[in-house]
DNA sequence: CTGAAAGCGCTAACAT
DNA sequence: ATGTTAGCGCTTTCAG
């Protein structure tokens, strides 16, 4: 292993200013600078990020917790880690995977073992029990998620209130007069997950605006629970036209089902759904869709805290406003 | 933050008697070992990883190298990251995630800088380019498949070959004489990922050795790639009448196509799938399928890990035996 | 069985 | 602009 004085004493320099000239800390003659670049690169060095961050510096690692919980989607997930992980390294961060701790023990622990240096949120519930922990923690945060109350927290997330607005104000400008919003499984809004709510709300304050009637139905996934669903939206609601999805992956099956009940989309039935892209351009009908932006989601929040690593001050909530992308799902209402 | 040598003030010990009392790698009298471990539980001290690793100890970190490539299953994927995670944590270790570097950059990179003390290497390919590097590396590594050349090295996997063989034993068993494997998207192919390839061979040699026509065919995602496949199929094998599909998110694609042809499963068609219980079991017609065991792999893969950073001997390769399922997909030859 | 002391490789005062 | 030196908190000789 080639350590520091080896490049000290190859450039001819002390360990000290091969440091100095590394961080940047501190001005640097242009020669010197040059010849510890040079002794780095015939060496093959590279900063042991350990007793790196023993001497007191940071530890270039980023934790991700990443509850795993019933009724993610996981492909989102995934997508969200994905893109940390690749902000963190362009920022020559790692990132450290946690996945358990609910109540925020794993947080905790990486804390005052002193193995991260900042930690990202994921799947944040409007009344999180790890909120406290984050407000005590000397260690920069950011929340993918908007809870109740963010004071002293920072947050990054999709404005899910603007977009179930936006979804149904779309639907109400084609004239509908009866929307519902097929929402995330149950559990999902019993744990208060702070973006399912948040979209209700939005979904029920621009219908009440509009002054159309709206219902909300929290479903499961897969073929038997879309065909309840539809079923039972078509028998309690026969002045349905327009119908909002929140869930990845009901959106086929719910497109085959109302189609199987012969209903045809966009004719008897508009659909719009807030999901990421691909999906909603892939289903079998292309859906009208808010882009749930994953990636720029993950990429602003490392931005966040590398900022807040460095002492800059960060605004509390970040919500990136919601854009619709017509496609064929959606249409006028039929007469 | 609470340090050993408070913990060591507080036994009225030292501090290096306060390590040995927490490592046991020297013997300690049970009075002491029991005043360190009160003063441990009343200062609430956790071990400071970073130093703790810069002192020369291990830094209680592995790596998990998850190339996030395109045609790979998301939910498998992610499956086998959790139960790294959870089988590391059960051991005391935290993971690293590192999902760029297909040359194994990031594998190198946290070497040299000491971040992790060990490695999981995921989506192996029959010749992959980060072997040279894990075999010199001076951290233990196991591999989640086997590649061509496994000397040196430590591999965890599904029997692929076996579990291709056993799809094709169970269709012989059923009478059948005609078999298809409908594979994963073809880049997985170009890309010579082990288990995909080994999965095809033991398909072709079971059926060469029972004497019955086989074809492969990798294939695209999607509703329109499982349309285009089994029109196909049905065009230029009209004898056919087994099918083994390895491609979780076509399976129900597929069983959608086949019906939409006319073609009922398993009355005239008998579905064989490799893929996880869940997928299987809860596709619109239960599938007889050889189980993917994500979970156990993770787990093993970790076992393994822990057993070599302890300098215990392992084997070279670890096969789990495919274990074969049978649902309603199935069925005797038609007449 | 336990202590004292010497580092691990690096950074950050404190010097000059 | 650069060097010297004292640690970071822990482990591990070396010495009882």
């Amino acid at each position: 292993m080639v350590k520091i004085t080896d490049v000290a004493r190859r450039a001819g320099v002390s360990p000290s200013t091969v440091s100095y000239a590394l961080s940047g800390k501190r001005p640097i003659s242009d020669e010197t600078r040059r010849r510890v670049q040079a002794a780095v690169r015939e060496l093959g060095y590279r900063t042991h990020v350990r007793t790196h961050g023993a001497a007191g510096a940071g530890s270039r690692v980023l934790a991700l917790a990443v509850p795993m919980r019933s009724g993610v989607h996981v492909p989102v997930v995934t997508q969200f880690a994905v893109s940390v992980v690749t902000a963190a390294r362009a920022h020559d961060h790692d990132v450290l995977l946690l996945t358990q701790g609910e109540g925020g023990e794993g947080i905790g622990r990486i804390a005052e073992a002193g193995l991260a240096d900042a930690v990202v949120v994921m799947d944040v519930q409007l009344q999180d029990p790890r909120l406290p922990l984050l407000r005590s923690l000397p260690l920069p945060s950011v929340l993918i998620g908007v809870p109740a109350e963010p004071d002293g927290l920072t947050c990054v997330d999709l404005d899910f209130g603007a977009a179930g607005e936006l979804c149904v104000d779309h639907l109400a400008r084609l004239g509908h007069r009866t929307v519902a919003l097929v929402g995330s499984p149950p559990e999902v809004y019993v744990r208060r997950t702070a973006f399912a709510r948040r979209l209700v709300q939005g979904f029920t304050a621009a219908a009440d605006r509009h002054r159309i009637g709206s219902t909300v139905h929290p479903c499961g996934t897969g073929r038997g629970a879309a065909r309840a669903i539809a079923e039972r939206l078509l028998r309690e609601q026969p002045a349905l036209t327009g119908v909002v999805v929140h869930n990845e992956p009901l959106l086929d099956p719910l497109i085959d089902a109302f189609e199987e009940l012969g209903v045809r989309i966009p004719d008897d039935l508009s659909l719009t759904a807030v999901c990421p892209t691909p999906v909603a351009a892939s289903a079998r009908i292309p859906v009208t869709s808010v882009t749930m932006p994953s990636t720029e989601l993950g990429t602003r929040a490392v931005h966040l805290l590398i900022r807040k690593l460095s002492g800059a001050p960060v605004p509390q909530a970040t919500l990136l406003p919601p854009r619709l992308t017509e496609r064929a799902s959606t249409g006028p209402r039929p007469c």
